[in-house]
DNA sequence: ACCTGAACACCGTTCAAGT
DNA sequence: ACCTGAACACCGTTCAAGT
């Protein structure tokens, strides 16, 4: 905050070059981050970000560090209240589908996951998810809580996708809920109970 | 064929261009489809290029509309002579995590879905098959075909990726041969017969 | 310590000029 | 009709020189 103040020969910090790179992301994705653009914005050169980072992809590695410490933040306190597991997978579900401007971006970044630095940050993302949800599902006492995290995140991923896409195949509206509550219900009862469960 | 003859100086089509384009993309995925680049390889000037398409984005547009036909023509041919519906979607999920080449290009442009032709052409493929899906949901007499295709195909999408990704959370193997068949059951099957399907 | 300004490389795009 | 070659714009990266 004393960085930003008007008046002087305005000096930066690595932050508030992450802070501009991650408004450019949330605006138009990885595409919108330029250096040269964001040189500009601060009405700064871009020899002055290259004193802050070693190049680009060390600006996006940062930005994105930055942003899942406070997604996951965000997760947790949306889910730390809820009573039971059940109603965690659902929310956590549901979060897929909204338009909390997190899920945005991550949906924003899913669609640029080729580029490295996205790459390993979705990596950490997807381990600690399927890993939670592998909790979850143990919380609830299915048979085969591993595969049900797998499928649980591939829904997750799907959706995500699937809504940035061709709208018109996602659910919408109240249909959205009735059609969250009912994967969730899928998920929890499985068909474990009726065939057996991976058994060869 | 007569035109990439060897001695003369080498006549260029529009098909020699999506031909080393689909090359690149499935090398390096988009990233390596520079008109540069790809002039290079073929011995030609960029000028060349901009006689046969208006831009690199006219290229990619072309190269994945030729690849999306093959690949409608490719799945099914691998899915015609199946017997029934429920082998039919077992071969498709199956398919998310083959090593099959077009399963390949088709995770990488996923991951580049960012890229507004890119999106357009996923557009259209995921309209086919949730169709496709949902089809096959009727045919197995479902009560809810809608739905199940969107879970159907978010569960591929979210397969494809996480395979690219972080391999060790996507199960491989033997266990991705029961995994397939749980997934499936589970989607046949459902909870619609317990519960109540989406009423209300 | 932090920044500017100029330079260079790479690539997309245009276009006059060649065959 | 199809191609070359040179030009320009845009952006990532480097670096000597400034404060």
């Amino acid at each position: 905050m004393a960085t930003a103040k008007r008046g002087g020969p305005t000096r930066l910090t690595a932050d508030t070059w992450t802070g501009v790179a991650l408004q450019a992301i949330a605006e138009g994705g990885l595409a919108a981050v330029s250096v040269e653009g964001l040189a500009r914005r601060l009405g700064a050169t871009k020899g002055s970000f290259y004193w802050h980072f070693e190049n680009r992809d060390a600006l996006i590695a940062a930005t994105l560090a930055a942003w899942e410490a406070g997604e996951t933040v965000e997760v947790a306190t949306m889910l730390a209240p809820l009573p039971d597991a059940a109603s965690r997978l659902r929310v956590l579900l549901r979060a897929a589908l909204d338009d909390r401007p997190g899920a945005r971006v991550e949906a924003g970044l899913l669609a640029d996951s080729n580029v490295s630095v996205v790459h390993a940050s979705l990596e950490r993302a997807t381990r600690a998810r399927t890993r939670y949800l592998r909790e979850l599902f143990e919380d609830l006492g299915v048979a085969d809580p591993r595969s049900r995290a797998t499928t649980g995140f591939a829904i997750y991923l799907g959706l995500l996708h699937m809504r940035r896409a061709g709208a018109s195949t996602t659910p919408r509206g109240k249909d959205l809920d009735r059609y969250i509550d009912q994967v969730c219900d899928w998920l929890i009862a499985g068909n474990g109970e009726r065939g057996e469960t991976a058994t060869r």
